[in-house]
DNA sequence: AATCAAGTGCAACTTGGTTGCATTTGATTA
DNA sequence: TAATCAAATGCAACCAAGTTGCACTTGATT
């Protein structure tokens, strides 16, 4: 059993933990424990989760600063580590992005239970025709309606 | 010329707000003076605009309450009347939903100044393939990148 | 081990949007 | 056309997501 230890935290390591970290070094910059924890938390994490369900979760045994938990994802996002979805209750939802999923898909927002899918098997056109003089950085779909567990 | 009064207030109207009048009477409900003045001036509009922005565009001339106009936008959207926008900047911006017009289109999103326009030319798949047991109320296709001014 | 910019924690702040409640007003009916 | 009353409005206070400034800490480099 691996086990990390940051002054007085000591971390049990699983595979994911070992994934994320490989992830944040290759981007260049720090790889700081909070930034590998949370990248960790979203790779076990199958749906996409609001910067309060992060910090929930994060919390449980140790301390994060929501400030500092805003700045890492943040971070990740300009870093492509992981993709932000917008909500009709205003607020962010975030998934990593792995080799496997990346963003280039649609999500699913249940209107009721505001829970976010991804539908996968939704492709994008890669090359839309836009006005002349536009630059096309991202495509986001969205479909809204009931979830199944909501209709 | 045409001239509406309501208290002290003195309206000249034109024929968008003979359009928004109309328009309301036809919901049903109620057709108070804010609900007609804010659908005129988004009729009158060609692009999607925040609640910041119509708020200072109506109360050059007469005074409109905050919440009032949040209310009076949730009942237009809820009444099929406009529909809303998400950016990425948490901001709904509203445009309006004429026969021509439906929001059965996408919306390009300039990161950079923020503005919204409408691709009128997309047209969007109507029926997608869902998961079992989920609903499909609406689709939003977005595309984020730099517009004309900003690229 | 020493160094120091990058990253973090804390407090205070901004902003878009909401809630509760007293007052006003549009449509209806007498 | 006046009386009526639920629907709509205005005001104040509130909430929650996200941001800023600054002092303190830490990961990588020497």
């Amino acid at each position: 059993m691996i086990i990390w230890q940051i002054g007085k935290i000591v971390v049990l390591k699983n595979n994911f933990f070992e994934k994320a970290k490989e992830l944040v070094k290759q981007t260049g910059d720090r790889a700081t424990y909070h930034r590998i924890r949370t990248l960790c938390l979203l790779l076990e994490e199958h749906h996409p989760l609001t910067h309060r369900e992060i910090e929930e979760r994060l919390n449980v045994k140790e301390q994060l600063d929501r400030v500092t938990l805003y700045r890492v994802l943040e971070w990740m996002t300009k870093k492509n580590l992981i993709h932000k979805i917008a909500g009709d209750d205003r607020v962010w939802r975030f998934r990593v992005n792995t080799d496997l999923h990346s963003h280039h898909h649609a999500h699913f927002i249940c209107t009721r239970c505001t829970k976010v899918t991804c539908l996968d098997e939704f492709k994008l056109k890669p090359n839309p025709s836009l006005p002349i003089g536009y630059l096309l950085h991202d495509i986001e779909l969205t479909v809204k309606g009931f979830c199944a567990e909501c209709t």
